[in-house]
DNA sequence: GCACTTGCGGCAAACGTTTGTGTAAAGCAT
DNA sequence: ATGCTTTACACAAACGTTTGCCGCAAGTGC
């Protein structure tokens, strides 16, 4: 039962046919135009059906030891666990699938100790290229990186003036902000996330603008960081509201601090929408779910890690390649609707 | 500020000490009792010195070629976005680093037709063994492989009589029978979650046979399939509901599934937990977090990501391996507290 | 004094590709 | 018939490891 017979190598189909080695692999790797500069008509035919019957698959290290390219890219991500950088992952697994590429993936936390040591474990592996959905604003990490010539690109956060694909996240925060005072809120707070993280801090910039041109200034002490999840929304929740009572909106740069934050209200009291609207960012299948259906920003997480390997790729064949930002939407729903008038 | 240097190689360790390669390499992948068998002290002590001053780090490919093992391996899942499937890949994921093994991890969406393209990459890239969380009760699929002498293990569900690491599914369906009824809960429906997975099935099958041994026989109006997932869960509750009105108690087979039945009760205006009690399975970080905290089954996700990948460690070196099946735990919360008698 | 083990390390052959170069035969023009 | 370019392959050298086998010296037993 044991499966013993090694696979078939080039050698065999090259005795098979008679032909060399060489010959088959040219053949293979060209084009059906480009392979007549390689093999007659009869040759080509010959090798292709001989390849076809044993089921010859190339082995991708003996190749990768002669071309000094792997076919592999790493990927880190803080976290797995969270929906959107799942998505994202998927986006990106989908395109190298697509251009028969493969992909590690692993967690950093989004700790600076581990970023380093996971980039040296895929660097060892003998990656071609990375995509980094963990960058941090200020760190020097991604910039000594580069200066050693490493290839890469960010996804989801934008870092310095590296190649990036993002949500244009200061138009998502815009957006909120133009809904939020046309419905007749004024006193905004902000669950802004992680300080290091350029959504985060996007999302706030584009919120906090928008208010300002439109003479409302968003005070200090209505902007509070936080995770990106539940537990985090709720931490901060309870923070803001201790700092300073109740908005009478909260945008959570994230639909799981949203939730976490709609936990806070439920608990105290205060009434999602009546009281208080709460937006989200995402738009997580959970969102549209909630017992108060939670109004949020759409951003395109898949397509974001498609582009995000896209873009690697057109870099490691040595194109010129630009950033990428893609547009958010806004996606009405109850936990924002304009609040019932007192009667 | 390009970084043309070709990395370091044996032959640059084995020149700048003056040896022999095959030194070198008996030296680095020995332990060190075991390099003593190869060399003195004093050319251990230098070939050391310098493999750490030169940075070097063996290639990968170029050692997977001699060696025919490459150190990686496939896992398959039905869906990355799914909490449960991406938790267990952090568990594969942590243990594989440890290891020093690499893993691909890509989505099968829970379609035969993918895990068979899916598995067939993964091979060609030469994995040592697969792990899959996709697995189909019924499909022939994976005997198929088994007897192509490929080497793999299960997580998340089990089939037939191949090598898995799971929850126990039957004895977390049981936990809840005990607890609903318990407290008082007669009429029990069941968010049986897909028909071709074993954590369903089993989780249905716990509850059905500790409801008969208690004298409660369960009617088939009262067991509905659906997605692991919110929507998927309110479509099923909305069927259920349709079928035979609403029980006195709900148990899904995944958070999210009851996330998805709580969405439909609410719009209903069914109250949670005093007309219906709701109880989950996994213990996502939401349910505690949810407007009404969520009754669920903890199962040790992480840990059967890790267990998974080292039982197929074990298969291959060749130990005669036996499934592992881990303990789930009941977390009480309020979507089951007793109904408070109508006065 | 001898044969014999042991310690230490070199030699060289793989593993399966890719790719630069060499070269017969065939085709063409003169 | 001669010189020329194509066509259609073959040859062989890498790529960086691992590992079976061989060799040489020093140590051991008698």
């Amino acid at each position: 039962m044991e499966n013993l017979s090694r696979p078939v190598t080039l050698r065999m189909i090259a005795d098979e046919v008679g032909v060399n080695v060489s010959t088959v692999s040219r053949v293979i790797n060209a084009s059906d135009a480009e392979a007549r500069r390689w093999a007659s008509g009869e040759v080509i035919e010959r090798i292709r059906s001989v390849v076809a019957e044993r089921g010859y698959q190339r082995n991708p290290q003996a190749a990768s030891l002669r071309t000094r390219r792997s076919g592999l890219v790493g990927v880190l991500v803080p976290r797995l666990q969270d929906f959107v950088l799942a998505t994202i992952y998927e986006g990106i697994e989908e395109a190298a699938t697509e251009q028969g590429i493969s992909t590690f993936v692993t967690n950093s936390l989004d700790i600076p100790a581990n970023q380093i040591a996971r980039t040296e474990i895929m660097l060892s592996r003998r990656v071609d290229g990375l995509i980094f959905g963990d960058a941090h604003a200020g760190e020097p990490f991604l910039d000594e990186l580069a200066e050693r010539g490493v290839r890469f690109v960010l996804v989801s956060r934008r870092s310095g003036n590296h190649i990036s694909a993002t949500c244009d996240d200061v138009m998502g925060g815009r957006l909120v902000a133009e809904h939020l005072l046309s419905s007749g809120r004024r006193d905004i707070g902000i669950l802004a996330g992680q300080p290091y993280a350029s959504t985060g801090i996007d999302r706030t910039a584009g919120i906090v603008q928008a208010c300002r041109e439109a003479g409302i200034e968003i005070p200090p002490h209505r902007i509070v960081q936080g995770g990106f999840d539940a537990p985090g929304g709720h931490e901060a929740a309870v923070r803001m509201l201790e700092a300073g009572g109740c908005p009478d909106a909260i945008f959570a740069a994230n639909d799981f601090a949203a939730i976490g934050a709609m936990g806070v209200l439920r608990e105290r009291g205060i009434a999602v929408p009546d009281d208080v609207a709460v937006v989200g960012y995402n738009d997580t299948p959970l969102a549209a779910e909630l017992p108060i259906p939670l109004t949020t920003v759409r951003s395109p997480m898949h397509e974001i890690g498609r582009q995000g390997l896209d873009l690697l790729v057109s870099m490691l064949r040595g194109d010129e390649v630009e950033s990428v930002r893609l547009a958010p939407e806004l996606i009405l729903r109850a936990s924002s609707a304009s609040a019932v008038p007192k009667m």
